[in-house]
DNA sequence: ACCTGAACACCGTTCAAGT
DNA sequence: ACCTGAACACCGTTCAAGT
């Protein structure tokens, strides 16, 4: 009868259930907020028992540090995808990976909230600590392909990326907690590209 | 007995619970992480029962939200007394005012965490939107005063204070999750004083 | 190997009752 | 007015037991 169908809907489970669960977590942050999100209510959308997550995550945290870890390699997707388009220049490869980054923001608030919002001990190791060096690999490099053109003023180049980065990030941040003033059209994540190589061109003097 | 002492430590409570409440909150979130944070833990700290923080607060977000009003007041006398420091000079003004964000971050991190990490729905009216459109203002008229002097481009100042507010609140986002680079010493809040004015100097045309 | 059901400790919140 | 104690619904997590 019906509990035939619901064991065969569990049964479909078998093997799928770790994508699934990841899936209905970003589906419920989504749609009811972070706080909305429990264990019990993903094993329920799911048709599954209460405990049947814990096969496949230690604890609600590694489940956090899954959403988040497929939030950075999607992330890291649309960077490569945006610097293809950015083509050679280096200005423009910068201001790619800024442009990447908030259209990451828009395009998957839910991973975003949990990517910088929680924020597990499994951040600090593991593949969330991977993508975040290499988002920062990927942007350096481009600092200095501007820096040899002189294009970006001399000096650290870490420097300028950490405020790009913290610009990018802080911009992202205040679009989600919806405080930027009503003009301040940030939904187009191209209106940013003006905005961002200011960082290579002034004001980075070492303190 | 001691029954009699802890009945005293109650009585002392009376009228002045409310301020407790809030400061226990703090402690315990600067201590052991807003994960901590429970209505309880704070009960039991000031020996008082789990039920009595609701005769000052309708419920947790309540609480939340008077940490963050709290941290907003302190915020708010950081940068006038930063602004008095800084005289005249409407760079200097201007600087000032991220000088002190800073600063208030790096010095009251617990108040900085549930300022922007929970946000109740409290927090789009009252005294919270009130003291975040005061630092917006305040802001605004200092770079408008850059504008005038001819020490910032043409064009609507908002663009300015938006792009000036999302690099210091992200540098301190950064700073707050630790993943600034360590070679970046963000930890005296005046080495960002020559960064700040950037967004005064170049890069903000209109898109 | 994968899932269930019952149980435990903990939480936010409510409410009748105490002073 | 202010606080307590018991209770309710909910949560993360554990574990013996089922297939």
């Amino acid at each position: 009868l019906a509990k035939a169908r619901v064991r065969a809907k569990r049964a479909y489970h078998h093997g799928d259930l770790r994508e699934s669960v990841i899936a209905a977590a970003v589906q419920i942050i989504g749609k009811r907020g972070p706080k909305a999100l429990t264990l019990r209510s993903v094993a329920h959308r799911l048709g599954v028992s209460q405990t049947a997550p814990y096969r496949h995550f230690a604890s609600k945290e590694a489940l956090l540090a899954a959403v988040a870890a497929e939030g950075f390699r999607t992330l890291e997707k649309r960077i490569e995808a945006e610097m293809v388009l950015a083509g050679g220049d280096p200005v423009e490869r910068f201001r790619a990976i800024g442009i990447a980054y908030m259209a990451f923001a828009i395009e998957h608030p839910a991973h975003f909230t949990i990517m910088y919002a929680a924020r597990p001990p499994e951040f600090s190791q593991g593949p969330v600590a991977d993508a975040s060096r290499h988002a920062f690999k990927l942007t350096k490099e481009a600092v200095e392909r501007c820096q040899r053109e002189g294009r970006a003023p001399k000096g650290d180049p870490s420097r300028i990326v950490v405020a790009a980065w913290a610009f990018v990030h802080g911009l992202a941040m205040l679009y989600e907690n919806g405080q930027l003033p009503k003009n301040y059209d940030v939904k187009s994540a191209r209106s940013l590209a003006r905005q961002i190589p200011l960082f290579l061109r002034s004001g980075l003097d070492q303190p």
